[in-house]
DNA sequence: AAAATGCTGTTGTTTTTACAACGTAAAGGA
DNA sequence: TCCTTTACGTTGTAAAAACAACAGCATTTT
């Protein structure tokens, strides 16, 4: 097994986990590893899979074939980070996505029945393992549900005081420093970035809001 | 302890429990019930919380309020379900959303680190606890990333593709039934019922789709 | 059977959005 | 310094969506 233990270290699935342990628990959960080349499936839509990948070097795509055969990517999985836990933890559900190395990589294989069945040894960070799991899951699914939130709104404008109300929350103040910048933004919330600029100028003039680059400012009237 | 024990065992959460173990591992898992009267917080937005909720009598409201101070009902919790795993799992994560009983409920607590920390006794049941609240998690993801993955689409048009691709690959055919009547698809999809409805019409005009009731069929040309 | 209700499609109008194009200012590189 | 690139706001136009209102049909209730 080459040296990406660095890699697999840092993982937020392996956090906590220390170093001497990190090689014993491969070990015990079977993890394998396996090299793609550019473009190569490495998970197919329709397969049933039971096994969670993480990154190890390379990058790897998740995309979407529509039935008439246009192709979406969904996202972009960077070492370290995992995928296929949703199918995986889902014994019946069939893949809806596919994922394909976008340039030569190596993946490592953890099947979740390993994670799942605590092993005799090492029991404390198998245990550890799990709970990192469900954090990832859980996280995934706050932003999954905030997003939902945002977009689900009728018009720009509500999705834009949606979000900015979120962030004022978040940062418990009614000034704060947005992580985006207005692409990106528009992006997120699934519009038009000129159309969004110009509804933001529209809160402005109605004085809803100010702003100032990534600097907003909410008021109450 | 009143006697919940048909909602409790009929829940995904203690699905494949047997009817004895269940009364024992309540006990271990030191799980508590509670009552709230109508309209009374079980949980609120900012509160840091690290017990999962399952209803066990009423119902419960996810809800939201935003910086101006409207409401949003998020969701809708009904017996046998469980609510605040998210937050429950993320330890440094401030609730975003307040849970209310709706109407007087029969609320069931357990703590998440019960549930992650494997006990002496009954340890395959734990396992399977572990491994119900991942598919839990996991199914919750996969209608939110469904979910996201029509609504980001700009036009109703797109979405409505978007959807009805998503059915005919689920369904492995070019015809299939829906789940939703038109209203509850326009809601799902977070668009205006009418412009739906001509919109359909639109893409029966161009020979895309036929449809009839809830039988959609797609056509590749 | 009659009445009421719910679901769906249609249409016209108004509002909102997307799109394209452009000007300006700031940032970064040669 | 000059040039290039990037980010952001602005505007006009065309397209799309929301909205409101209604008609036809089916289902349910009385």
């Amino acid at each position: 097994m080459k040296n990406y233990s660095d890699i697999i270290q840092n993982s937020v699935l392996f956090r906590n986990t220390t170093q001497e342990n990190t090689a014993a628990m491969l070990e015990c959960l079977d993890a394998r590893i396996k090299t793609y080349s550019k473009e190569e499936y490495i998970f197919e839509a329709g397969e049933i899979i039971s096994s969670v990948g993480m990154v190890l070097d390379g990058t790897v795509h998740i995309l979407k074939d529509d039935f008439w055969g246009n192709r979406t990517i969904i996202s972009e999985v960077c070492p370290g980070q995992i995928f296929g836990e949703t199918y995986a933890s889902l014994a019946n559900e069939p893949m809806g996505v596919s994922v394909i190395a976008s340039k030569k990589s190596q993946v490592m294989f953890i099947n979740i029945s390993k994670i799942m069945n605590i092993c005799s040894s090492a029991c404390q960070f198998h245990t550890n393992l799990i709970q990192n799991l469900l954090i990832i899951m859980a996280q995934k699914n706050l932003t999954l549900t905030k997003k939902i939130e945002h977009i689900t709104k009728r018009t720009t404008r509500e999705k834009l005081l949606s979000y900015l109300s979120e962030q004022s929350i978040k940062n418990e103040s009614s000034s704060f420093e947005i992580p985006f910048n207005r692409q990106q933004l528009a992006d997120y919330l699934s519009v038009d970035r000129s159309a969004m600029s110009n509804e933001l100028s529209k809160l402005k003039d109605e004085n809803i809001i100010e702003f100032e680059k990534n600097n907003f400012f909410l008021k109450r009237n």
